[in-house]
RNA sequence: CGGGGCGUAGCGCAGCUUGGUAGCGCACUACAAUGGGGUUGUAGGGGUCGAAGGUUCAAAUCCUUUCGCCCCGACCA
């Protein structure tokens, strides 16, 4: 490509609104423009880049036998009627209608079009398993999108889907789709993680998501210091403090606490440690069944106590998996904790509290505790379990930290930031049975199809890679990503006829080889050309001038190692050819 | 949805308080010098001041409405 027939588009401002690096380099290297809050048009440089990934994700999914199909983006409101999730999949679904009148969506995810698509075509168990996967634009009308392209409204994703007569079948898909996955991110060059994670509502039995550890990365993940275990952060267990409860000394007392709401306030007034007190926090169970049409005392809704150790965080996905608390996780309000418990929030506690009391797995082994009198303005200290109150139920609900030990049983806990990229579900029945799609099995048999689904964020990975690959000149792409493998910079090309020749001489050499070569013939001066190419990122580059073609050399340079090497001119094809392959 | 902020040339911004008909840097065009790390000079082109309405002799500036965008939070994966 010459720089000249070319879309550059390269800046030396960004929009102020870039926050994270991966933008500000996405929109400075020409990558992408934004059309409109989340929308985002891919410049060719950007498309270059997006294009391999694609490509790479396409070889590996074809190598696993997935079948490439592309569907609709638009789709039919009745089949997201048929599998409930019209009302489910809340505001992020755009809804449209046709000139008709007739209800459609933008497709979020494609489990009702595959399934449709299936039970439409697949009628015997000998035809399984199967594998269908496309690369395609989806839409989710986000709350809040942000980072570019790393969390777009429009965006472009791999999602594949398998179908299976049995569940073990189900298995050795799934794990040819986790290897699958490894071998991807891998040919990607990035540094990710496959971690344990949470179904989610999408619900089924086991799902991991593969990270790209950066430090702007939206997740936290928790890994064993001394394992391979790697779990997100709402699926890493966290354990009882101390082996059994330690023995009370104390007496239960009622201390004056005026206008001492929060933990860390209640800990300075009294001198006591967050890890003494015990905080309650009241939420929305689960609806109580209408005994009858009208039952208005059904409609309201029952509260439940959590209690948790000063100092440690509830975690929300762990909390909503409790039967008796409602999803979503819904703090009580102000009033209702008044008309329940007689006092604001910031004064409660598990003493003389007539709600169900679910303790997190921190303070069940606590003693002498300080914690809310149920009283404005008050607190108890010398509190105890058995002795004075009593918990409902043990449970894990809080957030692990780094140094917990590992739920895997060897060694500790850290957490890093993660960027999830890919993500991969045990579905098993969910869609197949609400879709009715099943084959006739061996014994001929009508049996509904088990599946899987497996996604990759195309475009996220896009910005991801960036973010674990720049300096301060710009992108510093992975071979298989770069947009270009090779830049060709001559000096003073329009001046020096021998620069030109030997210039375009090679451009043309390279590209008959194919490669992708940036030949940057514009009329610039040398410092524009040098920073254009680093700011892009490409891989390999090499200067064209009057001075090395005196000692009848190229200068070559490497852009991630910054490696200069003076290669003679007869050599500079078997050195690339050399130093592409590796 | 709650809180905060911003819309002036492709990008980054000033001008608004105190109304007088729009400016700076980058980018762009032409010419010249320079020619191995965003060089310099000269001359140019480009703006319904987000939109609508109002006040006024006069509105980017004051008032009202509205649209869009961004940040924090909630939400979602």
């Amino acid at each position: 490509m010459r720089a000249t027939r070319y879309l550059l588009a390269t800046q030396r401002e960004v929009p102020s609104d870039a926050e994270v690096i991966s933008h500000r380099l996405m929109l400075r290297a020409g990558m992408i423009r934004k059309l409109a809050s989340g929308l985002y048009t891919w410049l060719p440089t950007g498309l270059r880049v997006l294009r391999n990934v694609e490509r790479v994700v396409r070889e590996e999914m074809d190598k696993a036998g997935a079948l490439e199909v592309l569907m609709p983006v638009v789709q039919p409101a009745e089949l997201w009627e048929e599998s409930k999730r019209l009302q489910q999949y809340g505001l992020e679904l755009l809804r449209i209608k046709d000139r008709h009148g007739r209800d459609f969506v933008l497709g979020p995810t494609h489990e009702e079009v595959i399934t449709d698509m299936v039970r439409n075509n697949i009628q015997s168990y000998k035809q399984l398993p199967c594998n269908f996967y496309q690369i395609q634009t989806k839409f989710r009308d986000e709350v809040r999108p942000r980072f570019g392209a790393m969390r777009a409204r429009e965006f472009i994703m791999k999602d594949a889907y398998s179908f299976h007569l049995s569940e073990d079948c189900l298995q050795n898909t799934y794990q040819t789709m986790h290897d699958t996955y490894s071998a991807i991110f891998t040919r990607l060059g990035l540094d990710f993680r496959a971690v344990l994670a949470d179904t989610g509502s999408i619900g089924g039995n086991a799902s991991h998501e593969f990270h790209v550890l950066a430090d702007s990365g939206e997740d936290d993940i928790a890994f064993s210091n001394s394992s391979n275990y790697a779990a997100n952060i709402e699926m890493a267990e966290a354990f009882a403090i101390g082996d059994s409860r330690a023995t009370s000394s104390a007496d239960l007392t009622e201390v004056a606490t005026p206008d001492q709401h929060s933990i860390a306030d209640v800990s300075e007034f009294l001198n006591v440690s967050a890890e003494n007190i015990i905080k309650t926090l009241i939420v929305h169970g689960t609806k109580a069944k209408k005994t009858k049409k009208g039952d208005d005392a059904a409609d309201t809704l029952p509260l439940v106590a959590i209690v948790i150790r000063g100092d440690k965080a509830l975690n929300e996905i762990k909390a909503e998996k409790h039967p008796l608390i409602a999803e979503p996780l819904t703090m009580a309000s102000d009033e209702e904790i008044k008309n329940a418990i007689g006092c604001l929030p910031g004064s409660i506690g598990p003493v003389g509290l007539a709600l169900p009391i679910i303790a997190d797995l921190s303070v069940i082994n606590m003693a002498d505790f300080v914690c809310g009198a149920n009283k404005d303005g008050a607190h108890l200290t010398g509190a105890n379990w058995e002795k004075d109150c009593q918990f409902t139920e043990q449970f894990d609900l809080r957030d692990v930290v780094e140094g917990d030990p590992s739920p895997c049983g060897e060694g500790q806990l850290e957490i890093k930031r993660g960027i999830e990229v890919g993500h991969i579900f045990q579905l098993g029945t969910k869609y197949s049975a609400a879709f009715n799609a099943s084959v006739c099995d061996e014994s001929g048999k009508n049996k509904v199809m088990t599946m899987g689904c497996y996604g990759i964020g195309v475009s996220r990975i896009v910005a991801s890679a960036i973010e674990q690959n720049y300096d301060e000149y710009g992108i510093i792409w992975p071979e298989a990503l770069a947009p270009f493998q090779i830049s060709l910079v001559p000096m003073n090309m329009h001046k020096s006829i021998r620069v030109q020749e030997a210039s375009e001489k090679l451009y043309k050499e390279l590209t008959e080889l194919g490669y992708d070569v940036f030949f940057d013939d514009r009329k610039e001066r040398p410092g524009v050309k040098f920073s254009d190419a680093e700011l892009i990122g490409i891989p390999h580059r090499i200067v064209i001038g009057e001075k090395s073609l005196e000692s009848n050399t190229f200068e070559y340079k490497h852009r991630r190692t910054n490696e200069k090497i003076d290669v003679p001119v007869n050599d500079i094809i078997s050195f690339l050819k050399e130093r592409i392959c590796s």
